[in-house]
DNA sequence: CAATTAAGGACTATTTTAGTCCTATTTAAA
DNA sequence: TTTAAATAGGACTAAAATAGTCCTTAATTG
């Protein structure tokens, strides 16, 4: 299975309770109590999003976390890079080092197609989408062509 | 990052030996020494791929592996799953059960989604793409909306 | 100034993944 | 019919990544 860490999962769980309500301030104990997610990582996991500018916080009494943009403007692929670093199946579509490393390369020039059309695909869904279960989106178009620029 | 693990990453680089010359019998040793991949490792990997039926192989003296089937036929989405189980980035994607667990969840709907349109992504390439490096394809469409169905 | 809340980082435990090795089975050829 | 060359299957170990916790510091409000 091409995966994803637990944390990315609870990320999506926390957004989207706060997209439900995305003018709100929540506070890191809050959002432990509403989603059944322990709070020490909870609070790892807001940490995380705040330096990935996908929330924004501020500190002292009455402080807390709130959505950075509107659920529109936030992309799966903005979430999903916050918590697991670049969009990429291997390690050689980060650095071209790694890949010249390893002997029988050449082939792993696709990889970066690969990872580039997963991007783009997650790219196409948002946080609003997360939130909206059942509508349907417009159809949306990936020229694969266009990745060979 | 989304990841896929090395043995996957072996694996297209294998298959794309194989691809190259897709009609004659490669041994385990002989890979192994094309590739520079230890032989217990690339071993293990033709096994996986034998049971996946992207390869097929013939025991005793003179046996080996071959492609199943044409190049053009196998999909990077086979090859994935044959090595890491189904395309899936998250549990719930896979059993209901470990959906229903977790609290919070209503949201997790759309990792569906996600999953189906990572799923559609990586059924357009094919092992015949990856080894026709440079090649530009045609441009392959994803009709998200067929996805809602 | 006290209470509340986030920031940052260090650390541990757990789980996953990679990699190796051993034994059994099949086939071809001498 | 025996030997050599291969794969099949599974058990096991080691290494790496991930999850999860905790502690100390900093900022804000009343």
């Amino acid at each position: 299975m091409i995966r994803v860490g637990k944390l990315t999962d609870y990320a999506t769980v926390i957004l989207s309770v706060m997209a439900k309500d995305k003018n709100r301030v929540f506070a890191a104990m809050e959002m432990a109590a509403v989603t059944g997610i322990a709070l020490p990582t909870v609070s790892k996991i807001l940490k995380i999003l705040v330096n990935a500018k996908v929330l924004m916080s501020t500190r002292g009494s009455k402080g807390g976390y709130t959505l950075a943009s509107e659920p529109e403007n936030i992309t799966v692929a903005a979430i999903i890079s916050a918590l697991e670093g670049p969009i990429a199946l291997t390690e050689c579509s980060i650095s071209k080092q790694a890949c010249e490393q390893a002997s029988g390369c050449g082939i792993r020039a696709n990889w970066h197609l690969i990872n580039q059309t997963i991007h783009n695909a997650l790219e196409s869904v948002t946080l609003a989408d997360l939130v909206r279960p059942l509508a349907v989106p417009e159809e949306i178009y990936i020229p694969v062509a266009s990745l060979y620029q």
